[in-house]
DNA sequence: CTGTTAGCGCTTTCAG
DNA sequence: CTGAAAGCGCTAACAG
């Protein structure tokens, strides 16, 4: 059939070795208690052999596996893209793998996903899913795996959280800028709780100034619908929860002839990079999604290690103006 | 400590239920030949217990996983994440979880992230990574791991490739535009393989319209170093890497008070959505790379089963005429 | 249809 | 410092 080698096992290498098991998974676990000659003689014969520990076996016998899942409900966003590189890069520091587990929105599939968590045995898990619920979490918790979820609070003893605060520098914007047309708050279908939860958010605290509109989640459809919009309505002030979204919003009503900030403003409340590509560049509220990755990966190593002193954090968006909005 | 159940194990639930663990074990696994009735009374008690299989014992038994090793060299660009979307959606269907291996463009770090791929024992891989070459693609191989790999042309009995072909598209483009400025490829540091490889072929067939010109990658580097490039190159044809790159350069003219096109033409190799949602709408190449990720995660399953029969793939991009260029 | 038993590859006491 | 042996949780013949 080939050239493949029959994966080695611990066992040949001991054989070829003239050792013991023991001895060699000494020295592939770093051990000090090995004479420098057997452990040379070891590691030579390994390279030989081209011997790779079977992680399952290791992970069986240890019960740790190095691996810390991740839950997201896509991957197909930029700002998701981001915190997942700020969990890789971080993990990777602390020597940790990382499974992905994706819900793609969906409260079924979310359930099963967590089952596939608890199987596969990772060591920990970070949660950025908003088809969860407290109690999924526990579930989760209750299975001793110990977990950090963003955008969620949740308390518990293996549990810490990361709470991203977008509310209050939307309402502080909305307060300083209520004269004027009322905001629209452009609800995607199938939005995140995360989203969700802003608008409820802003529902409550600016209800005089706020109104709400329906899209599907397109840049394209968005476009469409407002070039539409725009013929009757030459005007108005959008809070959209992606810069894409509020993208095509300003592009339609920039094509239609409208002027971007004057006649139209468009705010993202989540931005990216391309915030400040895009022109006008687009106001939106900073967030630097690789920096709470990577703090969600830390915390999830500091768990493991029961060293988590401060189960609870918060991340404070900032306004940042641009020129979709006006000062 | 807590509420947690201490794992409870395929042992226990055979107890529990008054049977043996092989039947546990085959109503676990779906099997036939099991009385209905052993089956409810088995599937009940798993429920009651809350049992979950333990991954890693199943796969030490069996040696499968359902696990995918997933190589990438980022995942902080658009395009990689549409590309990691498409593995990730086609692989839940198979049932496969994925196992993110990432090398930042680094050669050392790419050979250690392939001892990790080996010993974490996965069934199958799809690698993206521009610092491997092929001995490390063999190497793989070698530890009989049915591998798929982008953008690079590798044969043998357990890989199966997929050529990204962008250079016959620029190739096209330059060559129906050869008149005029020279083409300047815009040379990222620490780009990868891909586009580096797009670079080498316009050197060999271009190379009386193309120069060179290098820059950073950083969206805020590449806009400044173009305000002062166009002080005093008032003009110019750009081919970049990526569209946040194109945008940054056409923003450079347009602040500066030039014109796209008429000044200034940009042109992105990799194109994502951003490409018609800057203004000017950016020319690319466009290839739909969540369907590239779809179509390799669809191979590796394939050959996981030996059903693979063509083994090469080739993925054309077209080349889509925006504002960015004139005709 | 169900149970017994021998591994899968590794770690980890416990002796020596 | 090194080896022997038990066990991690599960699967898969093999018997019955």
């Amino acid at each position: 059939m080939g050239v493949y080698k029959d994966r080695v096992t611990i066992y040949e290498v001991a054989k070829a070795a003239g050792v013991s098991l023991a001895t060699v998974s000494r020295v592939i676990n770093n051990q000090s208690n090995v004479t420098p000659e057997t452990k040379k003689r070891v590691e030579e014969t390994i390279q030989r052999l081209g011997y790779r520990p079977n992680a399952l076996a290791q992970g069986l016998a240890t019960s740790r596996t190095t691996n810390i899942g991740i839950v997201l409900s896509d991957t197909n966003y930029m700002y998701i893209c981001n915190l997942l590189s700020g969990m890789i890069d971080i993990g990777k520091i602390y020597g940790y793998q990382t499974t992905l587990f994706v819900t793609k929105h969906s409260p079924d599939e979310a359930k099963e996903v967590i089952s596939k968590l608890i199987t596969s045995h990772v060591d920990g898990a970070i949660v950025f899913d908003d088809e969860l619920d407290e109690s999924d979490i526990r579930n989760i918790e209750s299975y001793n795996v110990p977990t950090v979820i963003i955008g969620n609070k949740v308390k518990g003893d293996k549990i810490a959280s990361i709470t991203l605060n977008f509310i209050d520098g939307i309402v502080d914007f909305v307060e300083k800028h209520k004269n004027g047309d009322k905001f629209q708050f452009v609800r995607i279908a199938n939005e995140g709780k995360l989203i969700r939860g802003v608008e409820k958010g802003l529902e409550e605290k600016c209800r005089d100034y706020i109104e709400t509109i329906s899209c599907s989640d397109s840049y394209h459809e968005v476009y469409s619908h407002f070039v539409d919009y725009f013929k009757s309505i030459p005007h108005g002030r959008f809070i959209c929860p992606r810069d894409s979204i509020a993208c095509a919003i300003q592009n339609a009503a920039l094509d239609i002839g409208l002027k971007v900030p004057e006649d139209v403003q468009v705010l993202s409340i989540i931005g990216t990079k391309y915030s400040s590509i895009a022109r006008p560049t687009v106001s939106s509220l900073e967030m630097d999604m690789y920096e709470v990755g990577s703090i969600a990966m830390r915390m999830v190593t500091k768990l493991l290690k029961d060293e988590l002193k401060n189960r609870e954090f918060v991340f404070n968006s900032e306004f940042v103006q641009r020129a979709s909005t006006t000062e």
